[in-house]
RNA sequence: GCCGGCGUAGCUCAAUGGUAGAGCACCUGUUUUGUAAACAGGCGGUUGCGGGUUCGAAUCCCAUCGCCGGCUCCA
């Protein structure tokens, strides 16, 4: 087990953590406490329930066991030593089953440090004293082995760096990420509202971030024309056996809302005495028809016996969509195709709804209810890879536009346990090589994970952090041979028979919500100017320039862009200041010389004052700014 | 969903069992301003919602809704 040093001091933080612990609480039973990217944590079970306050004596324990110096030593032991040693201490509860873990024939060990000793692979720092900089963060709750059936333990989270300096800079990096949290920008610069009598994780699009992001659909519209897509729209529900038929429903009947039953429906149920088990059942269930059909096309027991119910039995109802996949799929089979149409590429912004649970809601990134800027490519096998290459290179258009660099590309393959995936191995593998290949050719950095791939074929996903540290999937690419069969999608091809298309699902921005949010902290509310809710405030001197001003504005909105006028009656410096936490990226100030010269005086969101400017020069600047959708000069780069 | 913390004016926060308050925002008036905050006055609250304890509850207890940090999940 190899650790960098910066690992093996968190990791020895931890240690020292759980000496702390164990001091103040002896009846404490340990589960592990490993270094993470940005510190490290220790897991314990503990009747106890610690709070802040007692985290702040738990550091103070742990500074003194810094300060007694103790050296860690590394113990190797068999198993039935180590076995006897974890009863002593009296940790079995977790300790054995972490011992268990270790495999036969490799070396057992633990490392002491004064009166602790905990089973631990290593390595160490060599003393205790080497920790100078650390701090405990947080009390969480976390699963045993990350099972949410097995028994909840406490989780201390801290940081430990080599230096106080660099503690110090990461909690101060930590503050300022804070600042540019998008639930914090949204409130302030107006761009979101969550309202608990509309539902949790369900977006309210204000103005301000109504314009945001419609200026990104307008943005990536324009790009889809170029690559010959077409538009379409769907409604928000489609019948429950429409989902049926795709696997969705009652597959991920956890993750969806509830269906919507006739009402009556509903009140026949009721009179006749149904119960809710047999309710849920019955809306479960399909047609004898239904499962024959679905199990003939994907040629094995797809639909069990136990799901099917005689028609008079069953319960049709109405689903909100959770994808919009089935819908775009019926409108390319309500045709037929030759293999001279394909591909056929349907778009839509289509609104989801999922349910998520209530704990890992989290402003715009994790929702009820978002807009995928989804498309659904249909084509043969010999298109699969140029196709990918298109979805891949509108991702990087967007991301290079919008001068996002920080992210990671995931390749998720089918993993060993082979039953979960459906479709041929063989075709799997093309598809495979072609998510690969494609990625390689537009020169994209990516990870291969096995395991990560849908149960119905490969995936590309693009991956970022927001400021709290958290990674988001945006764009994503899907390879499916899944719903082509389910739907029996078909072709005519040269040789005149029936071909099954390749489904490709993608979504560049992923989801409308999650991207904004995600974008809100990359600028921390600095837009660049093409995004920029507001981008040129107007501010007259005083009230004698507000005609003049009026001119202005005239001309500005008659060009386009999008400017307001400050009519307050406050001082100069007062409305600049206003303009400037409404982070607006153009302001103009007009007064008695500028009204003579057809002229304003510019102030930049990035250089400040900027001088006197013919109004001419400003409009041809704004404009060609906002169509070359340029990215914001940094402050730091202006001076 | 689970563990823990939190919920006071539009926003940021004060008031720890004894009369709900400040700053900003907003409105009115005065001021007419040259690059990040003019001055004065006014409006604004059933302390998330519902119960309970108490002579008296923002404060204590119960329940519920929501938010925050984790965990689990994410077609």
């Amino acid at each position: 087990m190899s650790m960098t040093p910066l690992e093996e001091l968190r990791h020895s933080a931890s240690h020292v953590l759980a000496t702390a612990v164990l001091r103040l609480y002896p009846e404490a039973r340990l589960d592990i406490g490993p270094p993470t990217d940005t510190g490290f944590y220790y897991d314990l079970d503990l009747d106890h329930k610690l709070t802040t306050e007692d985290l702040v004596k738990i550091e103070a324990e742990m500074k003194k066991i810094a300060d007694e110096n103790q050296p860690f030593i590394r113990k190797e032991v068999p198993r039935a030593e180590a076995e006897q040693i974890i009863r002593e201490r009296k940790q079995e509860r977790y300790k054995l089953g972490r011992l268990a873990d270790i495999p036969a024939g490799e070396a057992i060990s633990f490392y002491q440090n004064g009166e602790f000793m905990d089973l631990c692979a290593g390595t160490h720092v060599r003393y205790t004293a080497k920790l100078k900089a650390f701090k405990l963060l947080s009390i969480a709750g976390a699963y045993h082995r990350g099972d949410e059936t097995n028994q909840q333990l406490q989780r201390i989270y801290g940081t430990a760096f080599p230096t106080k300096e660099e503690l110090a800079n990461y909690l101060t990096q930590l503050e300022q990420a804070k600042l540019r949290d998008h639930r914090k920008l949204g409130k302030e610069l107006k761009l979101f509202h969550i309202d608990e009598d509309v539902g949790q994780g369900l977006i309210l699009w204000t103005p301000n971030g109504s314009i945001l992001r419609q200026q990104l659909q307008d943005f990536i519209m324009g790009e889809l024309r170029k690559q010959g897509y077409s538009q379409v729209f769907t409604p928000h529900i489609g019948r429950l056996s429409l989902y049926k038929t795709s696997g969705h429903f009652p597959y991920y009947k956890d993750s969806q809302f509830p269906p919507v039953v006739e009402r009556d429906f509903l009140d026949q149920l009721i009179s006749s005495g149904c119960t809710c088990a047999e309710m849920s059942n019955r809306i479960d269930a399909v047609s004898v028809h239904l499962a024959e059909r679905v199990n003939k096309l994907t040629g094995r027991e797809t639909i069990t016996k136990d799901r099917v119910l005689p028609d008079d039995q069953l319960i049709d109802g109405f689903l909100l969509k959770p994808m919009n996949c089935p819908h775009h799929v019926k409108i390319y089979s309500s045709q037929p195709h030759s293999y001279r149409d394909l591909p056929v590429r349907l778009a839509e912004f289509g609104t989801v709804y999922r349910w998520e649970q209530s704990g890992e809601l989290n402003g715009m990134t994790r929702v009820r209810g978002f807009t995928q800027d989804d498309a659904h490519l249909f084509c043969t096998e010999e298109q699969l890879q140029p196709e990918i290459l298109g979805c891949l290179s509108l991702v990087k258009i967007i991301l290079t536009t919008l001068g996002m660099s920080d992210y990671r590309v995931r390749i998720g393959l089918r993993g060993p346990d082979s039953d979960k995936y459906i479709g041929d191995p063989a075709m799997w593998d093309k598809a495979e090589a072609a998510c690969r290949s494609a990625a390689q050719t537009i020169a994209m950095a990516f990870t291969e994970e096995p395991g990560e791939a849908a149960f119905y074929g490969p995936k590309i996903d693009f991956m970022i952090r927001d400021v709290i540290g958290r990674e988001w999937q945006l764009g994503t690419v899907q390879v499916d041979y899944n719903l082509p069969v389910r739907f029996n999608l078909t072709y005519i091809g040269a040789d005149n028979t029936s071909h099954r298309p390749v489904m490709i699902h993608r979504a560049p921005f992923g989801s409308m919500e999650r991207f904004c949010g995600v974008l809100i902290e990359h600028f921390g509310g600095d837009f660049p100017l093409w995004l920029a809710p507001e981008q040129i405030r107007l501010v007259p001197i005083s009230d004698k320039n507000l005609d003049y001003a009026k001119t202005v504005l005239d001309q500005l909105l008659g060009s386009g862009l999008r400017a307001s006028l400050d009519t307050h009656s406050d001082k100069l410096g007062a409305k600049i200041r206003r303009a400037e936490l409404e982070k607006i990226p153009y302001v103009l100030v007009l007064g008695g010389k500028e009204a003579e010269a057809q002229s304003a005086s510019l102030r930049s969101r990035a250089k400040g004052d900027e001088g006197i400017h013919k109004l001419a020069d400003l409009l041809g600047r704004f404009t060609l700014e906002v169509a070359t959708r340029a990215l914001p000069v940094k402050k730091a780069e202006a001076r």
